[in-house]
RNA sequence: UGGGGUGUCGCCAAGUGGCAAGGCACCGGGUUUUGAUCCCGGCAUUCGUAGGUUCGAAUCCUACCACCCCAGCCA
């Protein structure tokens, strides 16, 4: 049975090639470089990869693409195959590393060079430069081009034993410096880099380029299907000439689909850096960010995601996608699955006059409006309420249906309660609401025919526990930060986070897990911070709001 | 002015010669102890434009237009 989502043209591919024969077992692999954590974008990557391999029965690897050790760490290794991991998939066998592959890539290296389609290159960075040409003019030959394939081996390998400074030669494959696609002119196998790798140490001071890795870590592995974005297309031909002239154990294809751009939203790594770099973010898990770790600290599951990235589709055109879908995503799976609960951001004092001093009641109230089976949780009732300072109001029009001076109420999961009079201090501020209970109004409308308006929500002043509430919004309040016309730093969201230290919580609250999500009712979906939080002094961020209608 | 791509509703996206799926957003109406959810209904006589082929075209042909990517010893 095939689903029928998920289904794109990679996915017509692929079953084709497996109708026709011309793979036994699809393999793929997600290949980041470990630079940077993960984003957004990547989860697109990721689950088409994973979810390509998953839906064929075949395998999909984690590889690290480490080929250049000045921006890469350990860190980004971790956190890589953590955010990996927590989306949800498995990576076949061990973690793979293109490093590891570094002695046979050049031993491939000598091998072009022995049958004359490599040379070692002396010109500097400038000089390449002027010798590459424009898009509209054909580049020039190197002058160290026809070097004999003896002195090219020669030069190789004293450039890997370290005998020449950094950025002094090269290797280049010798293809065509009139070739109208750039990436043919000649383009570098080899640079010398003294630098200490990751994983590597110090055993190399050459090493591989992208093109010159890529497809061959793809053969190494197996991979049948190399699955890129639209930015590599110009490389493809690059990628077969290697695999063509190179003695590699299979035959590995590329494929391009159209990355992710999401409006409101920067997803490129140098950017992701600078907000982290300039603090204006706490980091790179700050829940603002649009990585995988910033998600999740913000509180949204692997499962709103993986469907997010089923929802957008995979093409070969490149769009824009409403950040509003990725909404849609994490409050279409809070709201099925989250408990609910309450929680009063600005709290107004509400006094139950017709209770005793003292009085305490516990309520059962059900975790869930529509599932039963989820159960239920204890809400102790007392004679002092706290309810939001925006659900009371003096007077009001008709439209408003929250608690209004003289009238109705009802206390979700609780009474109706009848506003009577309102305390004030000498400015005039309201420090309390007095009000009485209707009686027997529990799951019951009053006796007198008197409905209340609306539902509100409350928590026990005496009872209840008070709480750090970090309310989100978007990062940038420009729709397209990224547009090259200007600085996206000047696009950011004076009040992309709004921290609530008084923010009070029904008492059960406290004891919820770190990485629980709950929907604070008639506010919105809130997790419980994955670092910060703890039943002595709980913490929770916002997720995302409730969807508001309403024109208040 | 070189090469490589892409153009279907505000956004994403099916569709591959037989008469425009779906999702998001939006707008109505209903239910509701969350102004949420849920439910019902509306939302492209038209597929970048202009010609052509055909009984018939978003799908084929031609020309044009717009946008994206490529001149790192980044990936």
């Amino acid at each position: 049975m095939e689903t029928r989502a998920g289904n794109n043209f990679l996915h017509a591919i692929i079953k084709e090639d497996l109708e026709m024969g011309r793979v036994s077992e699809v393999v793929t692999r997600f290949p980041p470089e470990p630079n940077g954590y993960l984003h957004v974008g990547h989860a697109k990557s990721i689950c088409l990869n994973f979810g390509l391999a998953e839906t064929f029965g075949g395998r999909c690897n984690l590889r690290f693409d480490d080929t250049n050790p000045e921006k890469e760490s350990q860190e980004f290794i971790d956190s890589i195959q953590e955010d990996v991991r927590w989306l949800g998939y498995e990576w076949a066998e061990e973690v793979r590393f293109a490093s590891r592959y570094f002695q046979q890539f050049y031993e491939w290296a000598e091998y072009l060079v022995v049958q004359g389609k490599a040379y070692v290159c002396d010109l500097n960075a400038e000089q390449a430069r002027e010798h590459r040409g424009t898009l509209t003019e054909p580049g020039r030959n190197s002058p160290y081009r026809e070097r004999s394939p003896e002195e090219n081996l020669d030069l190789l390998r004293r450039m890997k034993a370290g005998e020449f400074p950094d950025g002094s030669r090269v290797l280049r494959a010798k293809i065509d410096m009139a070739s109208p696609n750039m990436n043919l002119r000649d383009p570098i196998l080899y640079r010398i880099r003294t630098a200490v790798h990751h994983q590597t140490g110090s055993e190399w001071v050459i090493y591989p380029t992208y093109d010159f890795a890529h497809g061959q870590e793809d053969a190494i592995e197996g991979v049948t299907h190399s699955i890129c974005t639209l930015e590599f297309e110009d490389h493809r031909p690059l990628y077969d000439w290697f695999i063509e002239h190179l003695p590699v154990p299979s035959r590995p294809r590329q494929y391009e689909f159209g990355r992710l751009n999401l409006n409101y939203t920067v997803t490129s790594k140098r950017k992701l850096k600078q907000l982290v770099d300039e603090g204006v973010v706490s980091g790179w898990d700050d829940p603002r960010m649009p990585t995988i770790a910033g998600m999740r600290r913000r509180g949204f599951t692997p499962a709103s995601v993986r469907k997010f990235c089923e929802m957008i589709g995979v093409t070969r055109s490149d769009g824009v996608v409403d950040v509003a879908m990725l909404e849609h995503a994490i409050r279409d799976d809070l709201n099925t699955n989250a408990p609910r609960a309450m929680c009063v951001l600005k709290p107004l004092r509400l006094v139950l006059t017709n209770l005793p001093e003292g009085h305490r009641e516990d309520l059962a109230a059900a975790a869930h409006p529509s599932r039963p089976e989820l159960g239920e949780r204890s809400l102790p009732f007392t004679r002092e309420l706290l309810i939001d300072t925006e659900d009371f109001r003096e007077e009001a029009n008709k439209k408003y249906k929250r608690l209004v001076l003289g009238k109705r109420v009802r206390l979700r999961s609780a009474y109706v309660v009848e506003a009577e009079s309102v305390e004030k201090d000498e400015a005039g501020n309201i420090l309390a609401v007095h009000a009485r209970v209707i009686p027997d109004t529990l799951g019951e409308d009053p006796a007198d025919g008197v409905k209340p308006k609306g539902v509100i929500h409350w928590v026990s002043a005496t009872e209840g526990r008070q709480a750090t509430v970090r309310l989100y919004d978007r990062l940038f309040s420009d729709p397209a930060p990224d547009r090259g016309d200007r600085d996206f730093m000047d696009c950011l969201n004076p009040d992309s986070l709004r921290v609530v230290e008084g923010a009070w919580i029904e008492p059960g609250l406290a004891a919820a897990e770190p990485e629980q999500g709950f929907q604070f009712e008639r506010e919105g979906y809130f997790v419980a911070d994955r670092y910060d939080h703890s039943p002595e002094a709980p913490v929770f961020n916002l997720t995302i709001g409730l969807r508001d209608t309403w024109e208040g």
